[in-house]
DNA sequence: AAGTATCG
DNA sequence: CGCT
């Protein structure tokens, strides 16, 4: 018999997890089970924090637009990358992680092997046909120990799972609503990023992506 | 370089 | 498309 816990992971003793390599695995499906409310906070969030293109420190748009939920949010301008307490366009506190948003980073954490892992920061990048994100580090954190946990919803895509090196050879990981990336350990550090979306069509998000990544930052 | 344009 |  299969049985399924609250956050969609198999229990059978054929697993659907995919390893990507050491320390990094694809968790099909797993952010399913918290759907609704997972789509409703998204919704809260950019009520009060809107999704915004941000600069790279080479003054260039990000065709990704970004807000952050969380004690510390990502941002991005021409002085450099950072993590910060405070939304730079409105002056206010980033809106605060919602209970659904924590029960599925520390499950998916704990799942993929990251017992005891508790963000404190959720970077939501929305993407619309056309929309890429070139191949990139995490390493604004301040412990690299600790891993990414990646959720997907909407329209599909194809994650790029490189290296430790920009120029080593790149996996191309398609990604479907509900699946949850998770990284850490020796794959902290690799290469990520996102081919341009194709044009497509989601039934709750329309022609768009969301993708939340929790980080422990501080 | 969390980009883009350009070349082969 | 892959590379610079």
């Amino acid at each position: 018999m299969i049985t399924t816990d609250l956050f969609g992971a198999n229990h059978d003793p054929v697993r659907r997890d995919e390893r990507l390599c050491d320390g990094a695995v694809v968790l099909r499906g797993f952010a399913l089970a918290e759907e609704s409310a997972l789509l409703q906070a998204v919704a809260a969030i950019t009520a009060q924090a809107p999704f915004r293109h941000q600069l790279t420190p080479g003054g260039l748009r990000m065709s990704v637009a970004m807000t952050n939920a969380g004690p510390l949010g990502w941002t991005s301008d021409r002085r450099g990358y950072r993590y910060a307490p405070r939304d730079p366009d409105s002056g206010e506190p980033w809106p605060p992680l919602p209970p659904a948003f924590m029960r599925l980073a520390v499950a998916a954490a704990a799942h993929a092997g990251f017992p005891g892992f508790v963000p404190d920061a959720c970077l939501l990048n929305r993407y619309e046909p056309g929309t890429r994100l070139s191949l990139h580090q995490d390493r604004d954190e301040r412990d690299l120990g600790l891993p990414i946990v990646s959720a997907s919803l909407g329209i599909p895509a194809v994650f790029l799972f490189g290296g430790l090196q920009r120029t080593d050879p790149v996996q191309r990981v398609p990604l479907a609503h509900g699946d949850v990336v998770v990284w850490g350990g020796a794959a902290r550090l690799r290469f990520h990023g996102v081919l341009p979306l194709k044009p497509n069509h989601h039934p709750a998000l329309g022609e768009c992506r969301i993708n939340l990544s929790f980080r422990r930052a501080d």
